[in-house]
RNA sequence: GCGAAUGUGGCGGAACUGGUAGACGCACUGGAUUUAGGUUCCAGCGGUUCACACCGUGCGGGUUCGAGUCCCGCCAUUCGCACCA
């Protein structure tokens, strides 16, 4: 049979599928001593079509899939679809389909081509987070979180568009206007909910030890979490008021000149209401565009008619508004220390402050030995701080914050879960009951993209009865951040189906954690702080054990064309269903996995590396027509010729290295790369070779078995005409043979002077004394020690290399 | 701006612990087979050079018998920055 993926791949999926291959036994089903793999791919958003970076993601996770299965573990391998969001009501403002209707074609196209694609998925554990059986339990743990303390409402800025009436996300905000109509956009705050993450900030820092992640994405996230150790002290203004202020160096208090106040802080917005310069500079900064403010270095002040009093020398320090700080951050207010700090360096430089040094060290900007600080001159940084907070008394205390911020997750939006509260003039606001949950999303709704929320024009669903007092009340029309699906998906496809719970504990018992987690890395910080956040109060909730969702996690690079991020609006898609439609996915899964390494972006120069995967699929078929089959055992190595015992070595190498890039170096190119080379090696073995028969009849099963996690399809009809019944991906990973895996003869590299001079021969067991004897003795490494004087000779273990110093 | 990463032939990449730079593949060149080819097979393929040899892993320094790999300083590109997912 030869190599036709267009006809057979179908053939096969459907008999994978028939004989249900790919299905995860529940927990129930599992026996004692089982091993269980949790393979995951991170839940992709159903934009309609497949693209290369899903292509390539999913194979990865697919061979992975497939060598467990074969190595003996039971696989649970599920997809789903993240499928509330803003491109489906965008669709709907701009093409008049419902949002549930877009979804809902967009999951059945991207499911197909999916299924092209012939990933080992277990289909029965399919979920999406539009549905109320899934976005009913997103309420479940917003109530079981108010209970438990870790839900508040607080006020947040949010991009207001005054022109729509309408809040604009990041991304729909250009250079401060909505990118659609070029409306400007201020930073308004707003009322909305938020998660108590922070509660949990030390706790995130201390389990990356548990982790086996990449340290890169560690070090982001600890970064993100941004802990920092110092000391809270209130300044106290002529006028009275107290301003609590964070800091890391309270040693340089004697160096404090300013105080710079967000623009957003009370007391400024208080003082801006008698100040016209103030109250500009303030609706100047809320103007800014968001890239303006977060990414310019530019730091602009306005000097309030506020002043501050220096805790110990009793001088007046003029009070700035600034628009590099912070209100979510701190407190909001930081004093300024021109001369030990380099942001309030310039900008004590630009707005002509004092710079007085009161640190003595190396670098202005880190610690050392107080100077002009009063009684604490002399003392060390360390030590400087602990006496001042003494001497402060209750004004002061050591202190930690975080950058990390607390989870705001209201959006006014509609394609969204519900945030199930209700507004009752008596009560307040009150978390609905459970008994009452979904709380749905209504259909009679219009999306016209300005005003607020469609949810407010539905009265059905605003009109309800309060959960306390059952006096009239109106529905929260906030819908939940849809950063809270994809933080607990992983355990819904434990027990999909469950209407009992989010899922039962013996599910999450048997499963949990994840063993391996695949994604982009673009999902670095947010997507991957929130499910840890998410996993730990699932753990308080005694839902699951362990501290952490994801033992391992591998980031994906992204795959581009001519150098950019594919996208619609440059054009430059390039479609798998194309691909697969005219090679078939075994080759295109077998390129995607060859072309580079995992963690780094591909570029997708064209369709010629995969004319490359499909040369070597027919080539391996053509050799297993070519080989009539062969039942002989293969003889005992003394009997078989030199290039036959060099053809199992690399047969046993091979093996060797495909199986430690699957199991733990997680390399996928150069498993692909060492195919093709047992396979050039295979194609090398004489016609005549006197034991042809056995050996290429192993090696053939072989190849075959480490080809099946890569290109499946193919794999099983090679198995089948290796003489094999039952599927490939059913059968068990071959072991290499240790007495093959040393070769008999290795090559010895002669270094002069560092320069390769000479190459020899020699047995694998030669002595460190036998190997010096040979370079010193081989003619190319004479010709260049000849008349000179021999230094040393360096012999490294391994006995690969020997290395002559000459002078 | 802040944080994280990447940089090796014409191209994608390999080199796992500091030890043969360029495995494997693409593209290209020459040859053979074929009625034909998006077929197959053989050979070549970093640069300079007749050769010996020399140069060569983004750039500039350093450590070492030996550096793509380690250290210091730059440059370029990519990802993230909290309402895109």
């Amino acid at each position: 049979m030869p190599f036709d993926p267009l006809q057979q791949e179908p053939q096969i999926q459907q008999r994978w599928d028939e004989a249900q291959a790919f299905r995860a036994p529940h927990a129930s089903e599992l026996k004692p001593g089982d091993k269980t793999f949790y393979m995951l791919v991170m839940l992709p958003y159903p934009s309609g079509r497949l693209h290369m970076g899903h292509v390539r993601n999913y194979t990865l996770g697919d061979v992975i899939a497939r060598f467990r299965r074969m190595r003996g573990y039971k696989v649970l391998n599920p997809l789903g679809w993240d499928s509330f969001g803003m491109p489906a009501e965008n669709a709907a403002i701009k093409h008049g389909i419902h949002p549930a209707v877009w979804t809902k074609n967009n999951i059945k196209e991207m499911k197909a081509q999916v299924q092209k694609l012939g990933i080992s998925y277990d289909w029965d554990r399919e979920i999406a987070t539009c549905l109320p059986e899934y976005y009913r339990w997103n309420q479940w743990f917003f109530l079981k979180m108010w209970e438990k303390g870790d839900v508040f409402r607080a006020m947040r800025n949010v991009n207001w568009c005054e022109a729509l009436g309408t809040v604009l996300a990041n991304e729909q905000v250009v250079d401060g206007k909505d990118e659609r109509t070029g409306h400007p956009v201020v930073q308004k705050p707003m009322e909305q909910y938020f998660f108590a993450i922070t509660k949990y900030a030390d706790e995130l820092l201390a389990c990356h030890d548990q982790l086996d992640w990449p340290e890169n994405v560690k070090t982001m996230q600890r970064h993100w979490i941004g802990k920092s150790v110092g000391a809270r002290l209130q300044f106290t203004f002529t006028d009275g008021k107290q301003v609590p202020v964070f800091t890391t160096r309270l040693d340089t208090l004697y160096g404090v000149t300013f105080m710079a106040l967000s623009t957003e802080h009370p007391f400024i917005k208080e003082a801006a209401q008698t100040d016209p310069g103030l109250q500009a500079f303030c609706d100047q900064v809320a103007g800014m565009s968001r890239e303006d403010r977060l990414m310019s270095d530019i730091k602009l002040g306005y000097r309030s008619r506020l002043e501050a009093v220096h805790p110990f020398t009793g001088e007046k320090i003029p009070v700035f508004a600034a628009n590099y700080v912070l209100m979510d951050y701190g407190t909001g207010a930081v004093m300024g220390v021109p001369a030990h700090d380099e942001r309030d360096n310039a900008f004590a430089l630009k707005y002509g402050l004092p710079i007085p040094k009161v640190i003595e060290s190396e670098n202005p900007w880190e610690e050392g030995v107080l100077v002009n600080s009063g009684e604490f001159t002399g003392m060390t940084s360390e030590a400087a701080v602990d006496a001042m907070v003494a001497k402060l008394g209750g004004s002061a205390e050591r202190a930690v914050t975080f950058k990390l911020k607390d989870w705001g997750l209201s959006r006014q939006r509609y394609w969204g879960t519900p945030i199930p509260t209700v507004h009752c003039p008596a009560c307040g606001v009150v978390p609905e009951k459970a008994e009452n949950l979904p709380i749905r999303l209504p259909e009679d709704v219009a999306f016209v993209g300005k005003g607020a929320s469609p949810l407010t024009t539905s009265k059905s669903f605003l009109d309800c009865a309060c959960p306390r007092c059952g006096g009239p009340g109106r529905r929260e029309t906030d819908t939940m951040d849809t950063f809270v699906d994809s933080s607990w998906y992983w355990m819904r496809y434990l027990d999909p189906r469950n209407s009992e719970a989010p899922f039962a504990k013996a599910e999450a018992d048997a499963w949990s954690p994840v063993d391996l987690y695949i994604g982009g890395i673009e999902h670095a910080t947010m997507h991957l702080i929130y499910a840890r956040y998410f996993y730990k109060i699932m753990r308080d909730l005694g839902m699951t054990e362990g501290d952490e969702p994801f033992k391992k996690l591998i980031c994906l690079g992204m795959v581009l064309k001519d150098g950019f991020k594919m996208s619609k609006s440059k054009g430059n898609i390039v479609d798998p269903d194309e691909v697969v439609a005219h090679y078939g996915s075994d080759a295109l899964r077998l390129f995607m996995i060859f072309a580079a390494p995992i963690e780094k972006e591909v570029d997708w120069t064209g369709f010629e590396g995969i004319d490359g995967a499909t040369r070597f699929l027919r080539r391996l078929t053509r050799m297993v027509e070519d080989h009539p089959l062969c039942s002989d055992p293969i003889p005992a190595k003394d009997a078989l010729t030199a290039e036959e015992r060099a053809l199992q070595v690399k047969i046993h190498q091979t093996l060797h290295k495909v199986t430690d890039d699957l199991s733990h170096r997680y390399q996928f190119n150069t498993l692909v790369s060492s195919l093709m080379e047992l396979a050039n090696a295979l194609g090398d073995l004489p016609k005549d070779a006197p034991h042809r028969g056995p050996i290429m009849q192993r090696a053939l099963e072989i190849v075959t078995l480490m080809l099946s996690p890569v290109a499946p399809h193919l794999a099983e009809q090679l198995w089948n005409q290796l003489g094999h019944e039952g599927f490939c991906m059913h059968a068990a990973w071959p072991e290499c043979d240790p007495q093959w895996l040393t070769a008999d003869e290795v090559t010895v590299v002669i270094q002069v002077n560092g320069k390769v001079r000479g190459r020899i021969m020699m047995p694998a067991s030669a002595t460190e004394d036998e190997r010096r004897a040979a370079a010193l003795a081989c003619p190319e490494a004479q010709h260049h020690i000849e008349g000179k004087e021999i230094v040393k000779v360096v012999v490294p273990p391994g006995g690969k290399l020997v290395s002559i110093v000459v002078k």
